[in-house]
DNA sequence: CGATGGCTTGACAACGTTGTCAAGCATTGG
DNA sequence: CCAATGCTTGACAACGTTGTCAAGCCATCG
């Protein structure tokens, strides 16, 4: 900036009225300045400009998803920026891996940097830094998950009566040996959609045996593996529920590779490409990620604006698509020789 | 920073001291700051630490990609991450919806932000602010694309043999009437994907008709009606070739809502989650986006740490993944009366 | 016992920008 | 012709941090 101001024959504080279009500066002089700014490259310095105007906003905000390489997380970031953009402000958008050290890593940076504002995913009811920066004062959206005793607004899926639903589903075609799979039940989410599951079974007056029901953190291979091993015991369940979308992959795999495809029935939380295609198509509760993201958005820049309402708390549920795969009823082979 | 001084009854150098670990500060006063840190919820502003050490590394880079709503790119996104991670560097990540104007706005975002480094997947020959960008001196890595007459790093898809591949693939099995679906042609890639379909083609000795080449910048779901349209028309192509994932989706919903999938040939540039679980199976030449993204990332971080090797070429090719859909043959039905 | 050296600590400038204020100049009105 | 007014411009401080240097203290050695 002092070269430029140099070159133009100004003073560099003339430079700054020019960059910023302020008022007041003689057409001639905002012509030299200008010149001398393309001449030399210059671009201002967002980090000092922010330095300066301490306790104004940076124009950027922060949103810490648990993966990128999880489709449901890369339209949810869709749906906050877009958001963002109207508003013209940036996203800064990174993966804890959904533990608490990456997450603080990430805040950290978030917070060092200066964010507006942060929307989090956060990995447990442990918030780590993120708690500090809420007492703080920072603005905070929660997004997905819903950590116990914090207030502040959230947005996220009706994870328990999404399983209901689905497990309703599942039941109502005649199914009473439901096998659930799902994320470790550390993850706020995952815990939900078994508790659905649980309660829906036991309204169906059904015992659900603890091998029937599968959480843990794999990749969408072990899932495979996994629920490959599940199938082939005798009696296998006559249904499955996958509760997480990698794991639905997987569960459809294995399904597709044991020929059973179209004689177990399966149901998922969570939408995912091409589930339409499949034969049969994959019946799912959808989440609505770009939505929630999206709402997500809206909420922060309320905050942003200065809303002091009450923390929010929104719960989006979805009805079941019905595919084919969650419609398939229990093969009437099936008389399980233990219960007899 | 300041209150904490007071508050610990030292200078403000001295906290920065402790901050950054800095040795010869006696353990009385390290507890003393510690403590007057965790009272108050102190948080170093890096913005006043890069400003002051102008001319160092911030810690960030940018990536400017398309769409985060594409798996391509998100998967990119998670391998420069990765990288970046390592190196404990934070990830900007912006789309830039494949316009310059949204280019230029991030990347001004990013150079504002004062990034030590960009990897960009450019949306076009003009290069706007981010030529300007590379003039300066500003490490820059160029992703799946590649501008003509800028010498920079480079990782890329081998777009062009790819195509070749998976033409020569259809007309081993047998296929003469292929047609083409791609993005518009002022996308790199995709005039690379249509010239090695052109290329093949003309090795394979055959005249492809206009109307058998179809390119634009479509969702899924005009690619679906688009592509059904043409399949509808008599005599339909053979095969048929999905030259990006978006259109491949729509192109297989396309053949399966009208009950071709086993009928017409169907090979895709790109592979997809669940390409192997529809029934036929999708034939692909598959891209390594998580792996693009990585080696991007090394290369960025290499010029970074100062190499200054002439610009490095990348070029990525991977064999066809057949799955059924592209070893379909010509059905013997097919005679065109045309051609006679 | 005094000089020397090492270790801890603090004062101050600087990074690039903007807000505040005052100075300089021309223009207008009396 | 002088005073008052308005407009343009510049000088300077400040934002929060770190690098540089000097000052103060204690211990060691001759």
């Amino acid at each position: 900036m002092r070269d430029v101001a140099s070159r133009a024959g100004v003073s560099f504080k003339t430079v700054s009225r020019v960059v910023n279009r302020e008022p007041g500066v003689s057409p001639d002089l905002v012509k030299r300045v200008k010149d001398a700014i393309s001449l030399l490259g210059y671009r201002p310095d967002d980090r000092a400009r922010h330095l300066r105007q301490s306790g104004r906003q940076t124009g950027a905000i922060g949103f810490a998803l648990v993966d990128v390489g999880n489709q449901f997380f890369s339209w949810t970031i869709r749906g906050i920026e877009e958001v963002a953009r109207q508003h013209g402000y940036l996203v800064l958008a990174g993966s804890t891996y959904g533990n608490l050290v990456g997450q603080d890593q990430l805040i950290e940076t978030f917070v060092a940097r200066r964010v507006d504002g942060i929307i989090a995913v956060p990995s447990g009811n442990d918030l780590g830094v993120l708690g500090h920066e809420i007492e703080r004062g920072t603005p905070v959206v929660f997004l997905d998950l819903e950590p116990e005793h914090v207030a502040v607004d959230l947005v996220r899926s009706d994870h328990h009566g999404g399983a209901v639903l689905a497990t309703k589903h599942l039941v109502a075609h005649g199914h009473r040996d439901i096998a659930f799979f799902g994320d470790t039940t550390e993850i706020f989410s995952a815990k939900l959609r078994l508790a659905g599951f649980r309660d829906a079974m036991r309204d169906a007056g059904v015992d659900v045996a603890d091998q029937r029901v599968v959480t843990g953190q794999h990749a969408t291979a072990e899932w495979q593996e996994i629920i490959t091993g599940y199938l082939k015991v005798s009696p296998a369940p006559t249904a499955i529920f996958s509760a997480q979308n990698f794991i639905t992959v997987g569960a459809a795999h294995a399904l597709h590779a044991l020929g059973l495809a179209h004689k177990i029935a399966h149901i998922s939380f969570d939408d995912i490409d091409f589930a339409d295609l499949v034969q049969p198509g994959i019946t799912v509760v959808p989440q609505q990620p770009w939505d929630l993201g999206r709402q997500a958005a809206e909420l922060l820049f309320q905050r942003l604006a200065g809303a002091d309402a009450p923390p929010v708390r929104e719960i989006i549920s979805s009805p079941v698509i019905a595919r084919g795969s969650g419609e398939i009823r229990p093969g009437p082979v099936r008389r399980s020789k233990r219960s007899a």
